[in-house]
DNA sequence: AGCCTTTGACCAGCG
DNA sequence: TCGCTGGTCAAAGGC
């Protein structure tokens, strides 16, 4: 009695932008390009999901010029996109950290970090097929961000470019606890694991703990259990977890995300992450409201970018800026929309964070090493 | 008490 | 049909 659900929904679907279930197939944020490297992310967008292009685009340190490759590798689906984006030698992706990124899940709207958008990001060599990687298309009430999130904190922060490894198959590692592969704001029970031939470690299978909630992962780990790959299946159709009333362990009670275990996030990321992800939580503390988030590490100088935008307000041409609120650090960043795509958004970072995360913004913070990029027009 | 992980068994797909 | 493999179930035990 297999739950099929996932291929199961292909029924009329909603016109939501979906994210479809992504995984992740580099080396994580700290990962530093050792050479040109594509980075595919995969997102299920309803034709008029202009945001989650914008999303994809967003990973500015990635030297300018994301490319928006339209269904790219992905199988099936013709609403699936891609974005390709090379990260230059010597950059690490732990740049992308922090920079929130505009994102419309169907209903509501999320602010996006860079780590998130960086989950999405896929190495070109995992896209292939797999059962899991399956075709969107549920009654999404919400888009299904959890993927993000969950890749994300399964990154590793020491992960640093293995010249050995071509960067297109390298894969996502991480220091993570060895059960608890990734905190990404949902519930997960494991309900079984499995050695896999040719798998030095066993897979992980994970539930979504939401009733009804038909969202699985598959974690694949090495040897010395760290997480290889983490695969999402099926949308969830609810909202991440009510952060308040102490929800289970890995909720986080109070707008901190769990992030204990051996994780060892990335100061900028994981606060970037958290607090993102908070804002993204539909109710709850900090500025639950009307997600006016300062993004993870800045606040917004110009306009009101606020990550809680309206749809309407991404068609329209806007000019937002922000700026990093530490005090002497005065990188600034702009977000765009692509004049060449309207569905894109363009991210500039200008300057260097000369600092950590604040550390009020995440909970547990390690020294940054490989701070934010910069790609300046 | 409730939820979680563990783990062996079971099931389904495939060659 | 059989065996292999990957995915899931569900009882048992832990926290
Ligand atoms: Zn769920």
């Amino acid at each position: 009695m297999s739950e099929n659900e996932a291929s199961s929904s292909s029924s009329k679907a909603p016109i939501l932008p979906t994210i479809q279930n992504l995984f992740m197939g580099m080396g994580g944020p700290n990962r530093v390009g050792s050479g040109p490297m594509n980075l595919v992310s995969t997102f299920s967008s309803d034709p008029d999901s202009q945001l989650l292009a914008g999303a994809m685009t967003s990973p500015a340190p990635f030297s300018g010029t994301p490319q928006t490759a339209e269904s790219g590798g992905s199988r099936g689906s013709g609403n699936t996109q891609s974005s390709l984006f090379t990260i230059p030698p010597g950059l690490s992706l732990a740049g992308l950290l922090g920079s929130p990124l505009l994102f419309s899940p169907g209903q509501g709207h999320f602010g996006m970090s860079h780590q998130q958008a960086l989950a999405q990001v896929t190495a070109q060599a995992a896209l292939p097929h797999s059962q899991w990687h399956i075709q969107p298309d549920y009654p999404s009430s919400s888009t299904s961000l959890a993927p993000l999130f969950s890749q994300f904190q399964s990154l590793t922060l020491n992960a640093t470019a293995n010249p050995e490894i071509p960067p297109n198959v390298m894969k996502e590692t991480s220091d993570l606890a060895v059960d608890k592969p990734a905190d990404d704001g949902y519930n997960w029970r494991k309900y079984g694991q499995k050695v896999v031939k040719g798998s030095e470690y066993a897979h992980c299978y994970y539930k979504c703990t939401h009733p009804n909630c038909p969202v699985k992962k598959k974690v694949e780990r090495s040897l010395d259990g760290q997480v290889t790959e983490i695969i999402y299946k099926g949308q969830h159709n609810h909202q991440l977890p009510q952060p308040n009333k102490c929800s289970k362990e890995s909720g986080n009670p109070n707008g901190t995300y769990r992030l204990q275990g051996p994780f060892e996030l990335n100061p900028e990321g994981v606060a970037g992450t958290l607090r993102n992800f908070k804002d993204n939580a539909p109710s709850h503390s900090l500025k639950m409201k009307d997600q006016e988030s300062e993004s993870s590490e800045g606040e917004e100088v110009g306009d009101a970018e606020t990550i809680a935008n309206r749809n309407d307000e991404h068609k329209s041409k806007r000019r937002s800026y922000y700026k990093c609120t530490s005090q002497g650090c005065n990188v600034r960043k702009h977000v765009e929309r692509s004049a060449s795509d309207p569905k894109a958004v363009v991210t500039t970072y200008k300057g260097k964070h000369n600092h950590d995360v604040p550390a009020a913004r995440n909970s547990s913070q390690h020294t940054s090493n490989n701070s934010v990029s910069h790609t300046t027009p």
